[in-house]
DNA sequence: AGCATATTCCAATCATCTTTGGAATATTGT
DNA sequence: ACAATATTCCAAAGATGATTGGAATATGCT
């Protein structure tokens, strides 16, 4: 009976520990990280977080046994998405709670990102009234599929690796007199970052969006979609 | 110069994964889940999750390592407290998740809880509401230890073990016109519910509180110390 | 100093996880 | 039916993690 309790309590945890285990390697919060974007295909994930197929296939199968993404089959091609929203809000909490209790860490998101405290990161709240405002210019430097999959109305995009080509054209396109603030990913990509500064170099005052696309979609901001800015 | 990014990006979520190991496991989630009640010696969260005493220690290395636990002697003691608040947050949030995403680990929280929505789960700002109106008892069925180190003030405390033995008792001793709200350690301790259920075959009404004791604290209501009610 | 107690360290075993290249499978289009 | 493509499966190897009993360490008490 008391042995009866302890087995099914164990089993209890022993389910938990499935969660646990799935947040338990590098490459499986890289990929989950990429999801939070929006649905994409094994190859994609693949390319972008620098792994083998074979293994990408492996840990989204592993992320999918835990119940952290679903996938759908279209035609030859097999779209993974996040299985919850809550599922980034958890891969989030890990990230700041490594961020703020390990100082490895911290040195190590500092070594990747720079010093982001300098680009004046602006609260998702502060930028909604801005916008309403009209003068100031938002963004978006993720990759287009990315973009097309949920983008924060109005942003401009310019891909993170194409920005240095385009900074010339991008910034006379812009009007002097607004503002620029450049998001990303959310709070552990490096394009926003590496685009602030690059416009700042161009004498373009320029700002981050604190949390990225993430934050702006947990706080139930707009969410434009398509390619058509 | 990409090499390096991406080696600086590796390094960084292999940061993030650290948290994610020390959540990886069954043990460390059980060790989580007592010391969200408050601080407790080696020894104590031994005995409390049933493991080694070696076992033990080496778990809370672990969580250590990871920032989430710390640590602090006193005499030959050794008393092991969470590091952050934001802490007992991600368990449970991990829980959740494995409770509402994963077909068994809802199985396995039914096997050990039963069905706790019999139990009539009331919200803990309803229950602070109705605490000031008087009409409503608290019960705390926890181990004397935890109770101690913070209940909600006027909770009347009974250990789960003796609730059989001091039931009679404790319905003569409480007003018959009250409702009584028991609670635990949290959402998957299986105290409340027990207890709840004894109530109730002994005629008296009860009901549980949502969430237990981490859910009232994290809305910040009000906490009391020791061992007087 | 010597003893008792709580905790940690250690070594060893067993189990699980990671990653890879290549084969197998599923689907579409010809 | 066949070829092309995207993904999954598989086997194997190396790495990492879990758990144990017992020894070592640290502290307080007499």
């Amino acid at each position: 009976m008391v042995d009866d309790t302890r087995a099914r309590k164990a089993a209890m945890y022993e389910q938990f520990a499935r969660v646990g285990k799935a947040l338990a390697n590098p490459a499986r919060l890289e990929l989950l990280d990429l999801l939070a974007q929006g649905e994409r295909r094994v190859e994609e994930l693949a390319q972008a977080a620098a792994m083998k197929i074979s293994n990408t296939s492996a840990q989204l199968k592993a992320l999918a046994a835990a119940g952290l993404v679903s996938s759908c089959r279209d035609g030859v091609r097999v779209y993974y998405r996040l299985a919850d929203e809550q599922v980034a809000a958890l891969v989030e909490q890990v990230q700041r709670l490594a961020a703020v209790r390990l100082a490895d860490a911290e040195r190590a998101t500092e070594a990747y990102l720079g010093d982001v405290s300098a680009l004046e990161p602006v609260d998702h709240d502060e930028l909604a009234r801005r916008l309403d405002g009209g003068e100031v210019v938002v963004l978006d430097v993720r990759p287009a599929a990315e973009y097309a999959a949920g983008h924060i109305p109005g942003a401009v995009h310019v891909e993170h690796g194409e920005l240095t080509a385009q900074l010339a054209e991008l910034t006379a396109r812009l009007p002097e007199s607004a503002d620029i603030v450049a998001y990303c990913r959310g709070r552990y990509c490096v394009f926003a970052p590496d685009a602030v500064r690059a416009l700042r170099e161009h004498g373009r005052p320029a700002r981050l969006l604190d949390g990225g696309i993430p934050a702006w979609r947990r706080a139930g901001l707009p969410i434009a979609t398509g390619t058509r800015s």
